[in-house]
DNA sequence: GTCTATATAGGGATAGAC
DNA sequence: GTCTATCCCTATATAGAC
């Protein structure tokens, strides 16, 4: 059975059973983490979701912490966000607004950043490192985007790119937490534009 | 032992020894609900710290959940959030930075609520009422601050007393969970301060 | 690869003695 | 008001049969 045969589906490489289950378990995850956080959420309930036993999901990844961080990389390859090199020709108000309301249309996703991001700040969280290391990194992201700014003379005179990006980041998390708590009441998009009209200067 | 004494310890009212043990366990719950969250923090934890046994301390708080909320509660009071009225005197600029400035001052404060309100927006959090009203109550607050603001004509043109409300709440929320993964690399009161000179003309 | 059974640990909450 | 003992539930992880 285990042997390679035409048109098995159970044959070795990127597209067998093994991977399928593999991205089962970490939509399941996915969803599980959002709703209930990392410790909030159990492997039963993800076990459920996919239809297997928890211990056979241990088959797949052998611990919670070796799930979580799966899911956290899964995550990054489906909003683009850390594995996408910013488009140089795309303005970057449209850049943030397109993301903005991408991650919007995606139900779960915007849950699992928001909750998973604040639960690490904890102790001995196993997400702590991605957290911190993924900050480091938009943060030197988006000030070397508004230092070219100002070098073109884009960048409102006063503002630092240093503060302005961790602002940007900063005000991007704020606005996802009230806009999950009240979706009617809050604007992300439009905060998120209203800001960067405020700091960048008309062409 | 129970009826009055002059001198003893044990007298009714506000100073009795009944309500220093609350007090004592909501420092502790304080502590313990900033370190690993709601869900990752346990009974045992907060006893521990006070030295009580577990079921003692439900004598207090009869569940969990209702420690929870009292403990936000005392948190408001230590901070001022949602009890003190704002000084028309006072600047925003200056009422933000000072306030910003005591939460860093104060450990677990600024932990506590980070990891508390991103916790809310789980599945059936006991605290995520309190979080709802709270924004709704801050966003009131300044979109109110603003719209007078922008009548003295110091609020900047095209900038609209909704956003900027939403915006400073969101920006210090999400400026506070940078500063905790990495507090040498994130200047609070700069980005907070940045944001409010931008978005106010001087007088 | 999947399962049952189990080890081991911990959680919140209740009953009732003192 | 404080405790011990306990109930009952849930959790992650392991062992081993199939």
């Amino acid at each position: 059975m285990t042997t390679k045969a035409a048109g098995q589906p159970s044959r070795r490489g990127p597209y067998s059973k093994s991977t399928e289950r593999r991205q089962a378990i970490l939509a399941a995850a996915h969803a599980v983490f959002a709703a209930h956080g990392y410790r909030g959420g159990s492997l039963q309930d993800v076990a459920d979701r996919v239809g297997m036993s928890q211990t056979s999901l241990l088959h797949y990844f052998p611990s919670k912490s070796d799930l979580l961080l799966a899911v956290l990389t899964w995550r990054d390859s489906i909003t683009g966000d850390g594995t996408t090199p910013p488009d140089p020709e795309e303005k970057l108000v449209d850049a943030v607004i397109r993301q903005a309301r991408f991650n919007e249309e995606i139900p779960g996703v915007i849950e699992l950043y928001t909750v998973l991001c604040a639960e690490s700040v904890t102790d001995r969280h196993p997400g702590r490192e991605y957290f911190t290391e993924r900050f480091d990194r938009l943060r030197r992201s988006y000030t070397r985007r508004f230092k070219e700014l100002a070098d073109e003379g884009r960048l409102r005179p006063g503002v630092e790119p240093e503060a302005a990006a961790a602002t940007l980041i900063a005000l991007w998390d704020g606005i996802q937490t009230q806009w999950l708590l009240a979706p009617e009441s809050v604007d992300m998009a439009g905060c998120l534009r209203g800001y960067l009209e405020l700091v960048l200067l008309p062409e």
